[in-house]
DNA sequence: TATAGTGTAATAGTAAAATATAACACTAGG
DNA sequence: CCTAGTGTTATATTTTACTATTACACTATA
């Protein structure tokens, strides 16, 4: 797995687990791959992958069965709650950086727009 | 000043100096505070100041001249090509992020749009 | 020419993240 | 009951960012 390193790999972690569950790669009640597994898929320490998951478990989204393994929560709407959670933080953290630059909230939109219109084509 | 604990400190002074230029609150050509002051203003080490001003005179945004100051460059083509740039890679990022989250190119546009509107009302 | 202000750099120490490794606790299945 | 697979925890070590402190190099000016 590939990571920034400008930011902490357990965090990384995190995320990417997250966005297979809100993608329903990982859909609610399956069981997630050993944590010594998922060690080795995304190249980190077990206890790397035990902190990212301790975090989620504190969070509700996984639940966690001692000797059995890691489960996502059946809850959908923990995990609907939980993608627009972090849709919301994107959106949040684009306006402020943006608006830091001078943009107005017209041209934050319009750039938005374009920065989609020209990826269209450069495909 | 306050971080973001999940970044690196001076990668954080440069985004806010590089916004500061930007913006005109730094005009082409003025001298910066020295790192001593910049230290202070932003509490932060000398060192770390000095690290993030080594990344913006390599990036050629900033002229440094030893015992008299550091400058912000005159020549504005380079600062305009910073902010399309950082605007970019903004906006990139965020459209990864979404996208990940399978949120298709309206719908991207489409909150962003809600965002925008919703957090005009919320003042 | 002396001095204050500037950038630059080196050293040593601290803190946090990440690693390697091992051990412990529990569960399911043969 | 034993064993393999699971989560959990602990220890020691390494790495990196950050800090504190000091020293050096250069510039302007009183």
């Amino acid at each position: 797995m590939h990571f920034d390193d400008k930011i902490p790999i357990y965090y990384q972690i995190k995320n990417h687990i997250y966005h297979e569950i809100i993608t329903g790669t990982l859909q609610p009640g399956e069981k997630l791959p050993s944590v010594r597994q998922l060690a080795v898929d995304v190249t980190a320490n077990v206890n790397t992958v035990q902190r990212a998951l301790s975090e989620m478990i504190a969070a509700g989204i996984i639940e966690s069965k001692r000797g059995r393994g890691n489960f996502v929560t059946m809850e959908t709407t923990k995990i609907t709650a939980l993608k627009t959670q972090l849709v919301t933080t994107q959106l949040a953290h684009v306006y402020q950086q943006l608006h830091a630059l001078n943009l107005s909230d017209e041209e934050i939109l319009v750039s938005v727009q374009q920065y989609i219109e020209q990826r269209g084509q450069n495909k």
